[in-house]
DNA sequence: TTATAAAATGTAAACGAATACATTAATTTC
DNA sequence: GAAATTAATGTATTCGTTTACATTTTATAA
């Protein structure tokens, strides 16, 4: 393999010294224009390239940032990418993706980033718990956002949805639609949206004055699975049967559609059906749904991290609560 | 911000030199069980991990290797994406993603990555034209995986799915459900999977002795759009209505089949519908297609990746075509 | 001119690790 | 116990940039 040419090859080629090269690669400082030309002229003869390895030795800096995700191919985690992407482009970085093969690891990927390769900044989403330690210690040398998860801790910034406010309004909606007897897909206890969303129902019902029993609340996972498995498993036509079903994700919505539609519901004739995300897939069978800012969120946490490498200082901390919207 | 710790904050605790510890550090080489397990101590004790920087340049590897890929979200590159992100994790090396935001900035992308941030190996997918002599250049100087194009060029691997394969399969599965006045929904001529697609379903029509007119063939662009407004504009129920519809891709074969279902055709019992590609959405609505081992390319090209970086020498130009699996 | 200020360039020391080579310490051999 | 051998550690340089600071060159003023 040929190696490339540095920085000395063109102080070589132009009898200038390092420090005088540095400065027109820079574009900075005081240089005759006729010693910049000379050097610009090396540079494209060799297609000199200054080294990053080098460059980051001497000036501590990266000029990389890292998106800690779950993993790819999820749309929401994807728009985010897409949009952290662009902000990093414009700024001239370069984004490292770590996802989580197993559970765990995503600990051990922030620690890695951030102490080892030393990026500049860090995002990361849909954390599992018992990361907030590593974020925490990460926080104390770079910029981190943290998507989906409310942190208050110096130098994150933190991203949400507001669930409670889509929630809320996916209820009404239905209500508005006519339904006296909606059903509520819940999703894991475990999850902080699931329970957000699911509180806020709650919390609506009892504002309208509509009585949700127990037995309105049927159990799922947010997988697709859980959504078809609880229709077979409750939905019994009759009086009583439910005319809506709002499940707490989109996921899980379809998994229940395909179960009705198995069944000979029609929807939204004899069903209303809502779920929550906006998936790609909800947009082909006009489920309503709530679509989330994803790709605004990348953007946002994006725009937030250079914002404070640029201040270096530490960067205040910051929550933001961006709005879903209805659709369909 | 705190300074991280260095190697030399590890010399001054222990009292030994950079080399004792960079040997316990790199595992290698004899050290005295005493010393090692002094050294170990420090860097339990201070946290210290070694930075990438300092590294990459000492040992001129940066232990990064870069996707370069038109976009995220798309589920092949996504799958590709998580294919080569599990290779690299198990050989230790991190990955940078690469998009394009624009015409041109593959190119652009790939010798920043090549050059400039020095990346041990590269993956490109889904390139644009122009490209190969980016791809070329960055081959001279180490290993480049390239997805979905031929490329015989000295360091490079490529990587192709069997088009012709599968369009074939497709083809005789649709003469094999007594279809006999099949239709198919071309890609954008200057698409090469589009190409490969089409000139193998012709041979192996006429191979089967089944005419196949000019207007049995319908044009699109591989977007859903295109797929939705051929049907509209081409579709005519009567005697000499299709039966079948090929779509070279999934999405223009979503496309057609909202097209078609708003015409009232029943899906499969009036006409057969098939795409290509397998995406997400395709298992929803039981489309015939056919599944490209996506994930399983990008294993490949990592795998051959990191054997090529083992090997230390120019890697073997390698070409691998992958079959296809008709599903559904 | 010559002093003086300003502009352009150069020198040398970081940055954080790895490593060839040199040295010292611990073993073994006779 | 001295010599020879081997194991463990240390020294000093390298990797490719950047950047204070020092020096030289050029322009400006007297």
């Amino acid at each position: 393999m040929p190696k490339a040419p540095t920085l000395h090859d063109i102080c070589r080629i132009t009898g200038l010294s390092s420090a005088t090269v540095s400065r027109v690669l820079n574009g900075s400082d005081k240089v005759r224009e006729a010693t910049r030309e000379k050097v610009e002229a090396a540079i494209r003869e060799t297609g000199y390239r200054p080294s990053a390895a080098g460059r980051m030795l001497a000036r501590s800096r990266t000029e990389l940032i890292a998106a800690v995700i779950p993993r790819i191919g999820h749309h929401f985690l994807d728009e985010v990418l897409t949009g952290l992407y662009y902000q990093a482009a414009e700024h001239r970085h370069h984004v490292l993706v770590a996802m989580s093969r197993g559970p765990g690891e995503e600990a051990e990927n922030i620690r890695q980033l951030s102490f080892q390769r030393r990026v500049d900044g860090m995002v990361v989403a849909a954390l599992e718990d018992g990361c907030e330690e590593a974020v925490a210690e990460a926080a104390r040398h770079m910029p981190v956002a943290v998507i989906g998860q409310k942190m208050k801790c110096p130098g994150v910034c933190s991203l949400v949805i507001d669930n409670a406010a889509g929630a809320r309004a996916m209820f009404r909606h239905l209500l508005g639609c006519g339904s006296k007897r909606p059903v509520i897909l819940c999703g894991p206890d475990d999850n902080h949206d699931a329970c957000e969303r699911l509180m806020a129902v709650k919390a609506e019902a009892e504002k309208c004055g509509i009585p949700l029993p127990e037995k309105r609340f049927w159990t799922g996972d947010f997988t697709r699975a859980s959504g078809e498995a609880a229709v077979t498993a409750r939905f019994r036509p009759g009086p009583d049967a439910p005319d809506a079903i709002f499940a707490l994700n989109d996921n899980m919505a379809l998994g229940a559609r395909a179960a009705l539609l198995k069944r000979g519901v029609r929807i939204p004739q004899d069903l209303l059906l809502a779920g929550f995300d906006d998936i790609e897939t909800a947009a082909y069978v006009e489920l309503s749904t709530l679509r989330t800012p994803s790709r605004r969120i990348g953007e946002e946490a994006g725009k937030w991290l250079f914002s404070a490498l640029e201040a270096s200082g530490s960067p205040d901390a910051l929550q933001r609560i961006l709005p879903v919207e209805l659709v369909r």
